[in-house]
DNA sequence: GCCGTTTTCGGCCCGACTGTTTTCAGTCG
């Protein structure tokens, strides 16, 4: 399927993002200073992060120029090369980074045990331009030949090139997530006192994930052995790839999937650092480092050191910190970084100490959370009665549940006619009339038309508790035609929340591209919720939207949209993706009393702004 | 190439593991 290309300014953030990171391999492949092609991958990663197009981030080049060299990272020669790519569409030195180095070789990059150096030498001494060229000479048996390639490294090129035929993306979260879930329980049952976490970038709270990390301690040897055999001998694996005293890494498939995974062994006494370094990100590591420098100390995965020696763990240096990570930001200074929050974007050098902890104090979490907005029954696609919702929601300790099925648009749904819906709001008010610990709401997720305009008229959702209104088809508009069609819905004096205001499923549709920045504005106007639908498909808004949200001071709702008993546990993966957006609990409609959620659902201007 | 409560020049995080080596380069996270 081609990609939809619904969006043409956001594919110039794409594009330039694109340059500098071929720009950053190109500098690699020809073997020139890898201080500058680190500082093009950090400038590649901050166009990356930008929500609006980068050529819209100033109204006048002046101002353009000013924006970009206030982005941390980005200097007078990345600006300069971005205004070039504004203003000609291509930058020179890219073009000729692309003329020197034939393309294949950037893909050759992406292949797991090649890096810079070995490409490079197969080019300049076999002529390798691609993976079809590298394929051939590993069956010709000349790149044994090469200084530092034996028969091992050409049997591991052999299967890494099959295993990346077989990880063409990085895994969604919500496959990801299981098959590291099962692998802890796993080792957690070899070794019952071992402590064994799941680090890396699903700890993050990443939306798709690379590989797999875990970190387990134990202060036994013989125990952390087992806990190392159990893990490269799982079923699942097919390629060992590491397998130390201190550190496993193998390749699984699971579910279709293959995916690589790491488990990193240690001494109880520095699981924090062990935990703190696997699960970064890279980033935060070389931050917490740079501050350690400063106090005169040294961080690494077996604890925080003083002085600056190397290895200090080898000579007998007691860790200042180590068993646990909270240790380890108390004694540099810092407030404790959740991991959500270790990311560039929240660099306390950036935000400032002062803002941070301001941050950390109102910061949302999961037991915060006391209702759900966002639910189907078999009304329309659910799986469960209102009955079986009620005691759902019971045993999940919610105070507040909206049961919201479809409109009678989505046939496919089972969405409600009119009548149809009349009758279900009157079966749920009669439920709720004798509930005295559970507020059940009645609702709807209402379709928003690709015209913008909705499938209840007015009079039929001013009788609705709670109206979610929800794109679900035409998701390939241009970006205003859905900006124009989401701000309608947000503006309508009914809709208490826009439900998945994307409708993009992770890793698979991109869906609607709107204006954030216009949605936020919009919503923060008239006092309604933007959705971060919690569903780990579908993570709508995403982090990086969400985070201008958070900005404009939005109101959020976290959903689950749960249509069965086991996804209204999808709640943990929407957490997750709003503490990485610093979405403070207070901004969250699912946090506040009943009493005061009731005073919005009766008139949401009641949440606008300036009331 | 970027950056500065040590610096506008001189640095830029730290360690594990493998495979090919007789002491370590390359890759990875």
């Amino acid at each position: 399927m081609a990609a939809a290309r619904n969006d043409v300014s956001n594919d110039v953030n794409k594009a330039l993002q694109r340059a500098f990171e071929e720009l950053a391999d190109g500098l690699d492949l020809l073997g020139e200073s890898s201080f500058r092609s680190a500082s093009h991958r950090r400038v590649a990663r901050a166009i990356g992060d930008l929500t609006a197009p980068i050529d819209q981030l100033g109204d006048d080049p002046a101002q353009l120029r000013a924006r970009l060299e206030a982005i941390p990272g980005i200097g007078e020669g990345a600006t300069r090369r971005i205004l070039e790519f504004v203003e000609h569409g291509e930058i020179a030195d890219h073009v000729e980074i692309l003329e020197r180095v034939p393309g294949g070789l950037f893909q050759l990059l992406q292949v797991p045990g090649l890096g810079p150096k070995a490409v490079r030498t197969l080019w300049q001494e076999l002529g390798v331009q691609g993976v079809d060229d590298l394929r051939r000479e590993l069956d010709s048996g000349r790149v044994e030949s090469l200084p530092r390639m034996g028969r091992k490294t050409v049997q591991n090129l052999r299967s890494a090139l099959e295993f990346l035929t077989r990880t063409r993306d990085r895994l969604p979260v919500a496959l990801a997530m299981p098959l590291a879930l099962d692998l802890r329980d796993g080792l957690r049952s070899v070794e019952p006192e071992a402590r064994v976490e799941i680090a890396g970038s699903l700890r993050r709270g990443v939306e798709t994930i690379g590989d797999l990390d875990l970190v387990a301690a134990h202060h036994d040897p013989a125990a952390r052995r087992r806990l190392a055999e159990a893990f490269v001998n799982d079923g699942r694996v097919t390629d060992v790839l590491a397998s130390g005293e201190r550190k496993c890494s193998v390749r699984l498939s699971a579910g279709g999937h293959a995916i690589q995974a790491d488990l990193r062994l240690g001494e109880p006494a520095a699981f924090g650092a062990a935990l703190h370094y696997f699960t970064g990100s890279k980033e935060h590591n070389v931050l917490m480092r740079q501050i350690a420098i400063g106090f005169g100390r040294r961080l690494n995965e077996y604890g925080l050191f003083e002085g600056d020696e190397p290895r200090p763990q080898d000579h007998g240096g007691t860790p200042l910190a180590g068993a646990e990570e909270a240790e380890l930001y108390d004694a540099l200074g810092l407030p404790f970084i959740p991991a959500e929050l270790r990311e560039e974007a929240f660099d306390p050098a950036r935000v400032g100490l002062e803002a941070l902890r301001d941050l950390l104090a109102r910061l949302i979490d999961e037991d915060q959370i006391v209702a759900d907005l966002h639910t189907h029954s078999t009304a329309s696609d659910g799986r469960h009665s209102l009955e079986e919702l009620v005691a759902i929601a019971r045993r999940r300790g919610l105070a507040v549940l909206a049961v919201t099925d479809h409109s009678r648009s989505s046939v496919l749904a089972g969405g409600l006619e009119i009548d149809a819906l009349r009758e279900h709001v009157a079966a749920i008010r009669e439920l709720a009339a004798g509930l005295d610990d559970l507020v059940l709401l009645a609702g709807a997720e209402v379709d928003i038309l690709p015209d913008g305009s909705l499938d209840y008229p007015d009079e039929v959702l001013a009788e609705l508790d709670v109206v979610v209104a929800s794109p679900h088809v035409s998701l390939s508009q241009d970006r205003a035609t859905a900006t124009r069609r989401l701000l309608a819905a947000i503006r309508n004096p009914h809709v208490h929340i826009l439900g998945h205001p994307t409708g993009r499923i992770v890793g698979r549709r991109r869906g609607l591209q709107p204006d954030i920045d216009a949605l936020c504005a919009a919503a923060s106007e008239h006092g309604t919720a933007l959705e971060l639908n919690a569903n780990p498909r579908r993570l709508d808004l995403d982090d990086a939207a969400l985070r201008r949200a958070v900005e404009v001071g939005c109101l959020v709702a976290i959903d689950t949209d749960a249509h069965s008993d086991a996804q209204f546990g999808y709640l943990s993966y929407g957490v997750r993706t709003a503490r990485r957006a610093g979405l403070p609990a207070d901004s969250c409609v699912n946090t506040w009393e009943p009493e005061r959620l009731r005073d919005w659902l009766a008139d949401k201007s009641v949440g606008a702004r300036g009331r």
